[in-house]
DNA sequence: CTAGGGTTAG
């Protein structure tokens, strides 16, 4: 009798009701309150009321106070596996994949068997770690343990695999699926775009729609950005009608999505029109807004929204600063520029990194501020990244300033000896300067370090199929076609008055290349075909991979203005939009 | 006694 009152009032003491449960729920995942807590139960005496300790170890955990959770941890006697999974999960789901692994390895120690919930944690830190050898170990021991059809589990190797760069044994799993849920699909189509192969993310979307499974939110959050990724605006809308006509809630994540595959679709007036429909605002959709418009080379807008943003909206963080720097750079905003810069530290307390040097050395050097930008490096007070240098070499190429472009480009070839980039920028320079011996020079020692430049494409969208060209590609089915009407298009062009531009980036092509170099460039190509495709009040909208080079550039403006087209080429960096024979970047870019 | 899962944006 007297024994089971004294276990009631344990009970009591330790239930959800009891006040102590109830003053860590208060408490939450804030470490100051958890501390006081938890001095009072020391006083009382309840700390030792295992309920309480383990939910005061999550919470301790969730607040990132790792080396308390820790000292707690070694406190407890026998932790049991309640305690262990509570904390897997908790360090799991707070971002401390770390600390994920080590509470599972204590586990083990423990002899305590981990569960299918123990292994989706661990599962997603190894992913978060992207730790491949980790990952297969926990891999095999799922195995042994007896959960590898659990769909959880599943899923969440799966992502694993995915996250860390193995795609085809993501799929071999995916494909050994007994049954697909959705979030299985979600996790194989982000896979495939998180790693760059957008076409494949969309391919499965296809086959994820032919099987009748009803895709979500986080579906098309991974296809829009596929979209954006192509320029694959035809899906894009089609995924944005899809959304309204099936009244799916755009939350924040899903109408940023929106925003950034109309901005790298070449629309930004609907990327506008869906930040402007949002109800919750943060960071991050501000920061794809201000990106968009800085892209497209506007840059005034640009400024007015981080304006706005600063009176009233979320603190900008360093990637908006990414954004609004390069704004500037794009639009030779300079004296906006350098307030913006100065703003980080002053004003929010950010510490400017490389990417935010890069954008301040390129926003000075295109405006020709060399010596500026030079000092501005030298003032760095660390070592400069390449990536620095490689502004700087830019701006050296851009405003012909040889000397300091050699000097540059020399470093570089010794930081990054197996960086193609540097050594075409190298000869790019050369050439404007006509040395043509060291041109030759510098292609021989390409061609003996086994390097090659990156091969440029462009892609067109037509009747929502992409379309795909690179330089004297003789693939498409059309190839006569198009060649035949490029070639009448170019000499209607040289009537108008274009002259082709010296062929200063035409030395790293073989001797054969060489004569069809020019008139076969991507971009002319997938022009070239979306002209024959299109109808005249058509907008032709192309992407390529690499800059567009200066002399494209030119024959394009030729191009809208025989043709009366408006022509849309995003390239590696932004976009130019190109009408009666103008280009929105004004030549600046 | 105490709870619970995998997928998503710049």
């Amino acid at each position: 009798m007297e024994a089971r009152r004294l276990r009631l009032c344990i009970f009591a003491e330790s239930s959800t009701h009891s006040p102590e449960y109830q003053a860590l729920l208060r408490a939450g995942p804030r470490i100051r309150p958890l501390q006081q807590v938890h001095a009072r139960f020391v006083v009382s005496g309840s700390h030792s009321s295992r309920a309480l300790l383990t939910k005061l170890l999550t919470l301790a955990c969730a607040a990132g106070s790792i080396g308390y959770t820790h000292r707690l941890l070694f406190s407890v006697p026998n932790p049991d596996s309640f305690l262990f999974n509570s904390l897997v999960k908790a360090s799991s789901s707070s971002g401390f994949p770390f600390d994920t692994v080590f509470f599972y390895n204590r586990m083990l120690q423990c002899r305590i068997s981990p569960s299918s919930y123990t292994f989706t944690s661990v599962i997603k830190a190894c992913a978060d770690l992207s730790t491949l050898g980790l990952g297969k170990r926990v891999h095999s021991h799922v195995l042994v343990c007896g959960y590898g059809l659990d769909p959880f589990v599943q899923a969440a190797l799966l992502t694993f695999y995915a996250k860390s760069g193995d795609l085809g044994v993501a799929r071999k799993l995916f494909d050994k699926m007994s049954e697909r849920t959705v979030v299985a699909w979600n996790s194989m189509i982000s896979g495939y775009e998180q790693n760059g192969c957008s076409r494949e993310a969309v391919g499965m979307f296809n086959r994820m729609r032919e099987q009748c499974v009803q895709p979500d939110s986080t579906t098309f959050v991974s296809v829009l950005s596929a979209c954006a990724q192509l320029g694959a605006l035809g899906l894009g809308c089609w995924v944005h009608d899809y959304i309204i006509d099936n009244e799916l809630c755009v939350n924040v994540v899903l109408g940023t999505s929106l925003i950034n595959m109309y901005a790298r679709c070449g629309n930004v007036g609907k990327a506008r029109e869906v930040f402007d429909s949002m109800n919750e605002r943060n960071v991050i959709a501000w920061t794809t807004i201000i990106c968009a418009y800085g892209m497209h080379g506007y840059g005034n807008q640009a400024m007015e929204l981080f304006h706005q943003m600063k009176a009233r909206g979320p603190h900008p963080n360093n990637v908006t600063f990414v954004a609004v720097l390069s704004a500037c750079a794009h639009s030779g905003l300079v004296q906006e520029g350098r307030k913006a810069y100065a703003s980080m530290g002053q004003e929010y307390g950010l510490v400017p990194g490389v990417e935010h040097h890069v954008c301040l050395v390129d926003m000075l050097g295109r405006a020709g501020l060399l010596n500026e930008a030079y000092q501005f490096i030298k003032e760095l007070n660390q070592a400069p990244a390449p990536a620095v240098w490689t502004a700087m070499l830019g701006a050296c190429r851009m405003h012909k300033n040889f000397d300091l472009g050699v000097e540059v480009a020399e470093h570089l070839l010794a930081v990054e000896p197996d960086n193609p980039g540097h050594y075409v920028m190298l000869s790019n320079l050369y050439a404007l300067a006509g040395r043509m011996d060291r041109v030759e020079t510098v292609r021989k020692m390409m061609i003996r370090r086994r390097l090659k430049k990156q091969v440029g494409f462009s892609t067109i969208e037509v009747d929502q199929k992409t379309h795909l060209f690179s330089m004297g590609d003789k693939s498409h089915l059309e190839t006569n076609e198009i060649y035949q009407y490029l070639d009448e298009l170019m000499s209607r062009c040289r009537e108008a008055g274009y002259v082709p531009a010296p062929d200063s980036v035409l030395h790293e092509l073989e001797e054969e290349e060489r004569e069809y170099a020019l008139r076969y460039h991507s971009e002319k190509l997938a022009i070239a075909f979306g002209l024959l495709r299109t109808s005249h009040g058509t907008v032709i909208r192309i992407v390529k991979n690499l800059r567009i080079c200066e002399d494209c550039h030119l024959a394009i403006k030729y191009m809208s203005l025989i043709t009366d087209r408006e022509i849309i080429v995003r390239d590696k960096l932004r976009f130019h939009r190109f009408k009666d024979g103008h280009c929105s970047c004004l030549d600046y870019w």
